[in-house]
DNA sequence: TCTGGGGTCCTAGGACCC
DNA sequence: TCTGGGGTCCTAGGACCC
């Protein structure tokens, strides 16, 4: 049985959590460079504030008081999924932990009593020990727990769908879109063949979902016919890709400026990669023009590295000369990023046969020192003087709470 | 005027191999 | 006039997820 654990508005109750004037209260978090809303507290939902929507066009709310906001504020929001983790394995020691706000576990329990007990159990402790408020949805499959979780949120309670009765009145009113692995384009495609809900979806011909919409859809299918094809992943594998990346707080023109924001978004990246000690010999730098408005420009120089590398130097460098391959003056850009790929696992630098070991092993004591120190103090307390001193491009999300759990300076007081 | 950031996987088509 | 069958790997673009 697949237990799905999935915070109530997130970013918006850690929020809450930390100001009690927040509670009850409409409140949205915002994009960086406080662009457009990310997440949304129970309350602005009901007045309609959409996923995504630009700020500019919440403004009358705003300045009415009526709609609170705050900056994004990641490390709490890292930090506060690492206590909901934490506490979920009381409960299971076979967890998938899928995103920021939400975790499949898995037990071996069919009684139906038992299974709400547990739940419930499950939903007080997280509240009790964290303060975030839980969903939890109960089913044979992780897409069945999903949509399980669906219901469940609409009373920020349980929901547990186990016998085929239920499931299929469950499903009848559930839209395409809200099931897991549809998105818009799936549901459009349906729509047009006349399926409109979750309890058609499954009931569909297994050959011709195949040959329309392909084998991630008809195993979504599968699943809602409690075929499990989704197993628990205890142990992620190593991840794939890191990507950094911002848009600029003001258009930005200067080759100079950019290559800043650049050096930057690869010191961050590099400092991903030996934090879950990888080594990449990929490495891509893009660039782009504004996407609403002007004619947009977007391009990207892509590099094989001569050998498996986590030196932020080597990267920054790598970095700067793609940049400026690509850099076209004249242009007023909105957005850059770097990408970094194919890697491998170690955290010290592979042999290159030009260069000695002890120059290596140097290397990798500068980048030790520097991620210590960056760890122990603030992440700004050494950075490259590539990265520039002014930070442009940078924006200032002044509306962000403070790091109440991850930072000295910012602890909570009482 | 103002619109986020970070991921994974599948598919189709081309190049190449035997 | 008629021209096989099976496979891998790579890439770009699309779709989906949070």
């Amino acid at each position: 049985m697949f237990i799905l654990v999935d915070c109530n508005n997130f970013y918006a109750s850690c929020e809450k959590v930390f100001d009690l004037r927040l509670h009850n209260k409409p409140l949205v978090i915002l994009s960086s460079n406080d662009g457009c809303a990310i997440a949304r507290s129970k309350e602005a939902k009901q007045l309609g504030v959409k996923m995504g929507q630009p700020l500019f066009e919440l403004r009358n709310l705003i300045e009415s008081g009526t709609l609170l906001t705050k900056s994004s504020n990641f490390s709490l929001y890292a930090d506060m999924s690492q206590r909901v983790m934490q506490t979920l394995f009381q409960f299971s020691e076979q967890i998938e932990i899928y995103s920021i706000d939400e975790a499949f576990l898995s037990i071996d329990e069919e009684n139906k009593e038992k299974l709400f007990s547990l739940g419930c159990k499950i939903k007080t402790t997280i509240e009790q020990w964290t303060g975030i408020p839980v969903s939890v949805g109960i089913a044979p499959t992780k897409t069945l727990a999903k949509a399980a979780s669906f219901l469940a949120k609409q009373q920020e309670g349980i929901s547990i769908l186990l016998d085929d009765q239920m499931i299929d009145s469950a499903l009848k009113s559930l839209p395409l879109e809200n099931i897991w692995g549809i998105g818009r384009r799936a549901a459009k495609r349906l729509k047009k063949e006349g399926i409109f809900n979750a309890k058609a979806f499954k009931e569909m011909d297994d050959i011709h979902l195949r040959n329309t919409l392909g084998v991630n859809l008809l195993k979504v299918a599968l699943e809602l016919r409690k075929v499990a094809c989704y197993p628990i992943q205890e142990n992620p594998s190593c991840r794939k890709s890191i990507v950094c990346s911002r848009s600029f707080a003001e258009k930005l023109t200067a080759l100079e400026d950019i290559q800043e924001a650049v050096s930057f978004f690869v010191t961050r990246a590099a400092e991903k990669l030996r934090e879950e000690k990888l080594q990449t010999r990929f490495l891509a730098v893009f660039l782009a023009t504004g996407t609403f408005y002007e004619n947009q420009y977007f391009n990207q120089c892509k590099m094989v590295l001569p050998n498996y590398t986590s030196y932020t130097p080597e990267l920054i460098s790598k970095a700067k000369n793609g940049l400026s391959q690509i850099f076209k003056p004249g242009l007023s850009y909105k957005k850059a990023g770097v990408l970094l790929t194919d890697f491998i696992e170690g955290s010290s630098y592979q042999t290159d046969i030009f260069e000695n070991t002890q120059k290596e092993q140097k290397k990798n004591r500068a980048m030790q020192a520097i991620d210590q120190i960056n760890q122990h103090y603030d992440k700004t307390a050494l950075y490259f003087a590539s990265e520039g001193v002014h930070k442009k491009w940078k924006s200032a999300s002044a509306q962000r709470s403070p790091r109440y759990t991850t930072s000295w300076e910012e602890l909570f007081t009482v």
